[in-house]
DNA sequence: CGGCACTTTGATCGTGGTCAATAAGTGTGG
DNA sequence: CCACACTTATTGACCACGATCAAAGTGCCG
C-alpha cells in the first residue's frame, strides 16, 4: 500500500491524500487543521457555493471535478475554469465569492471557516506562503487561458483543452490512455468562448482524423497526442 | 505639501509615493527596503524584462504605464494586461518570467532582487500577506478579462477597456475629463483579442454616437460614461 | 418502452478578420 | 519653417470562421 509520499498531503481532517496544500506542514499543524474543517460529500451538479454568497469558507476539493462559473448581468454565463482533486476553492480577501462553484462529478470537499484559516496563517506562516505560490500559479494559468481565448481558433482551443484535461488527470495519478470527460459540450464551450455546436464539430473532426477515440460519453482517449499538442500550443502553420 | 497619508507608501528607496504595497510596514521596514532596491528611469518602449529571462528581480512601477505581453511559438502575440503606477511586475515563484514587460510611456521602476524580497518576507511577514492579497485581486481581474474575451462582442470589449482605463487612472489620482490613451490600436486589439481595424471601428463608432471625444492621439474624454459602462459590463440588450 | 438530456450534423447568417488604400499625426533634417 | 519619411489611424470591400437555427440521432434512467 502507498505510504504518504513526499508530495502526498493530508487534507485537513478528511484524511484523504491531496495535492500540495499541506505538504510543508508538520504533524502538529495537520492535527490543528484537522480539528477545524468539515468534510462534505457531494453529487454531480451540487453547488459548492454561489456567486455573490458571503465568502465565509474556503474549500479543498478532495475528490471529483468542479467547474467555476460566472454570470453577467444580462444572463450570459461563462465557465471561468475547472478544478480537480487537491485544488483550493473560494479563497478570496473579498466579502463575496466572485464566481460560483458546482460539482461536475460526485466528490468530496473539505470546508474550513475563513477566520480559522486566518488563524492558521498566523500560527503556521509557511501555509500563507503556500497559498501565495498557488495563487501565482493560478494567475499564470489564467493568463494562459487569456491567450487561448484571445488568439486561438476554435479547433486550437478544443485541442488545448483536451490536452490540459489529460495532463491534469495524470498529475493526479491517472494511469492509462482513457481519460474522464465529465463535462458537457456546453460546459467546454462556455469555458472556451465557443458554442456547443462548434465544440462538437471540433471533436468530431479530431475523431475523423484519428486523433482521439471516444469511449462512451464520458471517456476519451488521446490517440495522437503530439498532433493535439502541436495544434493546441500555438505552433500554428509553421511546424515544417 | 502632502505628507505621507494613510494609504500613501514609500516605494523602496525611490522615495516616490506609490499605491498600496508598503502601507502596512513600519518605518524600520521601509528603511530596510530602501537599502535594497534600485530606481531606474525608462523611456517609452523600453523593455523592463523579456519573456523567458531568468526571474531575478521584482519591479514596482512607480511612474508611467507598461504592457505585459506574451508570445506564442508561432509568433502570435498577445497583450496579457496593462500596469500602472503602484503595480508590481515580475513576481513569480518560477525560474523565468512567463511574459515580457515594456513601457508604454516614460516612467520609472524600482528593482528589487528576488532573494532580498524573500529575505524581507521573512523579516516582515505582513508583506507576504500583502502580496497574497494583491495576487488574489489580480487573479480576479484576470477572470474578468477571461469573461470579456469569452463572451463580449467587439464593441463591448472596447467599451469595457476604455472605462477600466479611466478608472485605473482615477484610482491613481487623475482629475479631469480627459484621460491618457498611451496605447496604440494594435495594443488594445492584442489585449482584447481583436484586430486593430476592429478597435478603430469601435472607437469611431463611439465617437460618432457622441460617447467619446478624442483629444489628439493620446487623449480621450468619456463624454457619455454611463452608455459605455452599460455596454461594457454585459448588460446586453435587456437595459429596458 | 418512453422520456429526457446531450450530441451530432446540416444550412444559413453575421461579426469580425483580411487585404488594401488613404489620411492624419509625429519627428527629422535641410 | 517647411518638406519628407515614417508610424499610426481610418475607412472600405470582401471573405471566412464560428454563431445561430433546425432536425435527427444516441444513450441513459425511470
Amino acid at each position: 500500500m502507498e505510504g504518504l509520499g513526499a508530495d502526498a498531503d493530508i487534507c485537513l481532517k478528511c484524511g484523504s491524500r491531496s495535492v500540495g496544500l499541506c505538504a510543508p506542514l508538520d504533524v502538529a499543524a495537520l492535527d490543528d487543521m484537522a480539528g477545524e474543517s468539515e468534510r462534505h460529500a457531494l453529487d454531480a451538479r451540487d453547488v459548492i457555493f454561489h456567486q455573490g454568497d458571503p465568502a465565509r469558507h474556503v474549500y479543498t476539493l478532495t475528490e471529483g471535478m468542479a467547474r467555476l462559473t460566472r454570470v453577467l448581468p444580462d444572463g450570459r454565463q461563462s465557465v471561468i475554469g475547472f478544478r480537480f482533486a487537491g485544488d483550493i476553492l473560494g479563497f478570496t480577501p473579498a466579502d463575496e465569492y466572485a464566481f460560483g462553484a458546482e460539482m461536475l462529478t460526485r466528490g468530496t470537499v473539505c470546508r474550513l471557516d475563513r477566520r480559522r484559516l486566518e488563524h492558521l496563517f498566523r500560527r503556521y506562516p509557511v501555509m500563507e506562503r503556500r497559498f501565495l505560490d498557488l495563487c501565482v500559479k493560478e494567475l499564470a494559468a489564467s493568463q494562459d487561458h487569456i491567450l487561448t481565448l484571445g488568439r486561438f481558433s476554435a479547433e486550437e482551443r478544443v485541442a488545448a483543452f483536451l490536452v490540459s484535461l489529460a495532463e491534469a488527470q495524470e498529475r493526479r495519478g491517472h494511469v492509462g490512455a482513457v481519460f474522464d470527460l465529465p463535462t458537457t459540450r456546453a460546459d467546454i464551450g462556455e469555458f472556451l468562448g465557443l458554442t456547443l455546436e462548434t465544440v462538437s464539430r471540433a471533436i468530431s473532426s479530431f475523431r475523423k482524423r484519428g486523433w482521439i477515440i471516444l469511449h462512451g460519453h464520458a471517456g476519451i482517449e488521446l490517440a495522437d497526442r503530439p498532433a493535439l499538442m502541436s495544434l493546441g500550443s500555438g505552433e500554428g502553420a509553421d511546424a515544417a
